[in-house]
DNA sequence: AAGCGGACAGCATACGTATTCAGTCGCCCC
DNA sequence: GGGGCGACTGAATACGTATGCTGTCCGCTT
């Protein structure tokens, strides 16, 4: 071994005066080897240093102890600012990997390009998982190319049966009729929505219909005109809620798809001189760290972003086991705060 | 090719009646193979969905296209709540990545283990990104470890010349400054500092430096009685603001060495009566996403993560590409919101 | 005493790509 | 028409690890 140069098994292997085959099983920690040649093993490599050049490793056995995650993101590449749920997740993911031994390449993808392919074909990973909301177009045929490549993943998002794979996914529907109940309980009578409705953001819309349910359940009427479409943004927020009061349709509730989009609405009411929770109750969804600092703090529905990190990773190690998996369905989290 | 398995540089080169290594060159774009034959290669490979092995290519080339992120964590390990700042800067980081053809391997480190060996030594990445406040023990250990193993790195923070390596960080001592004076050409006379003084926290303890030189500056006195230890959380700037009032020391201004600290310390002032920016005016530093949300919305110092991210990327595509690099000190930029 | 099996370790090789070196071919020039 | 040069391609090999198969040694059984 020239000096400064790394070492590698052979190197170990000579001075321990034993084959490379044997180092390399006594360092997997393979039973064939006796102990006593393991331990001196053990001794030589933690002293020069070796660490197992994991390319050639994964070169060999054909699997990288890596996970993938992708990023997708709403259209608006502003580029740096990321949805803070996601990054909260990203927290939960990153220990999860490693608690359970595997490194994290993370990216974000322009919805055009080649990631469906790229980064399990390419060998970089075991296998993916996928982040984003949002039904755009292709994402249906890219999931079936998936599959069809027999390329592992798994997916938080929506249940929708039209997307194959493995999710993992928020009770949308029972968190947006909790949120519609809780106000209802506080005696509020027309409630807004803030939020997409349509099929191609599933997780908003289904937050839609649970409100819905609610108010249905509860007797009231649901007012088709007290629904506005909203990204998940602060500035979408303002807008929408802009776009609500300019209606001039009376409501002494919000529903927001989300927390930006509810602290944008807070903005909006503010400058209307509404005051909440007085004139107008509100409530968000998904707890992100900023609901609770919020004047007032917000309440809101919290998703349980630590159990679904880990899960997340949990079910991808078992789809690249070939061990079965289910969907799973996590149940929100009401938390009352000054807001409502 | 068996049906099922992925394709190599073999499987092209036999469709394409050519040799393997005339695969790799055409793929490579490497000049010496016809136009002809490139384009008959790029068309089945794309035809057959080949990608070059990741794995297998590192191995040969000895290197990894790909960089990794350590994370360092204050003490508290609350799991999954990252500093708002550095999750901002990981955005930037990703996309410049992206933009340069890297990948991104993300990890949280235990300031125990052997973070300052794994990633380089076992091959996983070209090179290291360390973000994260404070200055631990061992920290200058070990980076002086890594200089010695000749691991390319470079890191976020001051640019402490007790610690080695190349540092992108922002002008602490110059944001302290600009802090103090917006509070003095406010009016404001007694102006607490919380956050770390000491030389553990070099970044808090050079903002405070920045500040008492305003203060002197305009001729007004550096009470230590209203400097309060406090670390980058908002349950940390609660109490060191709860303490504060508890000194009884009178004061019109606070300048928090973070956001973080700035909003706890406004929920304190809150429950305490005092009016923001009435009785106290109150600024922070960084600017995370919360910062305008807050009620009023607060005063702080930005520093750039996007120019941050962007800088440290190339840096150490400089260090890895053995070209010369220098330390670089950013700006920061008075935000003026209600809180002051 | 011969035979047998278990514990251990080595030989050879495979993984898929990138690079070095050695051609081969066609063409131009003198 | 021979020498030489440039353009292009192929054979061989290296990168460092993991594993199937083989071989050796030893103790124990019959």
């Amino acid at each position: 071994m020239a000096a400064g140069d790394k070492p590698t098994s052979f190197d170990i292997a000579a001075l321990a005066g034993v084959s490379q085959p044997t180092v390399s099983r006594a360092l997997r920690g393979d039973r064939t080897v006796s102990a006593a040649t393991r331990l001196r093993i053990e001794a030589i490599a933690a002293q020069l240093n070796y660490k197992v050049d994991k390319n050639a490793s994964a070169l060999r056995r054909g699997s990288t102890s890596t996970l993938a995650l992708l990023f997708f993101e709403d259209p608006a590449p502003d580029g740096s600012r990321i949805n803070p749920f996601f990054l909260s997740m990203l927290g939960s993911i990153l220990h999860t990997c490693g608690a359970r031994g595997y490194d994290l390449l993370t990216s974000f993808q322009q919805l055009s390009a080649d990631w469906h392919v790229d980064y399990e074909d390419s060998r970089k990973a075991d296998g993916l998982i996928l982040l984003g909301y949002g039904d755009f177009d292709d994402y249906s045929r890219r999931l079936d190319q998936l599959v069809a490549q027999g390329t592992h993943f798994v997916r938080w998002g929506s249940a929708d049966p039209a997307h194959p794979g493995t999710v993992i996914g928020c009770d949308n529907f029972g968190g947006g009729r909790d949120a519609g109940q809780h106000l209802i309980d506080r005696g509020r009578r027309s409630i807004a929505f803030l939020g997409d409705a349509s099929s191609h953001y599933p997780e908003s819309r289904d937050r839609y219909r649970g409100l819905t349910a609610a108010l249905q359940a509860a007797g009231l009427p649901v007012d088709p005109g007290l629904q506005v479409d909203a990204l998940s943004s602060e500035a979408s927020g303002y807008d929408a809620a802009s776009r609500l009061l300019a209606r001039g349709i009376a409501f002494d509730g919000i529903f927001a798809a989300s927390d930006m989009i509810a602290l944008g609405a807070m903005r909006a009411l503010a400058e209307a001189g509404l005051s909440v929770p007085g004139d107008v109750a509100i409530i968000g969804f998904d707890d992100i760290p900023a609901a609770s600092l919020a004047q007032p703090p917000l309440t809101t529905i919290r998703q349980d972003y630590a159990r679904a990190g880990e899960l997340l990773v949990d079910m991808l190690i078992r789809r690249i086991n070939r061990r079965e998996t289910a969907p799973a369905l996590l149940p929100p989290e009401l938390v009352v705060r000054k807001s409502s």
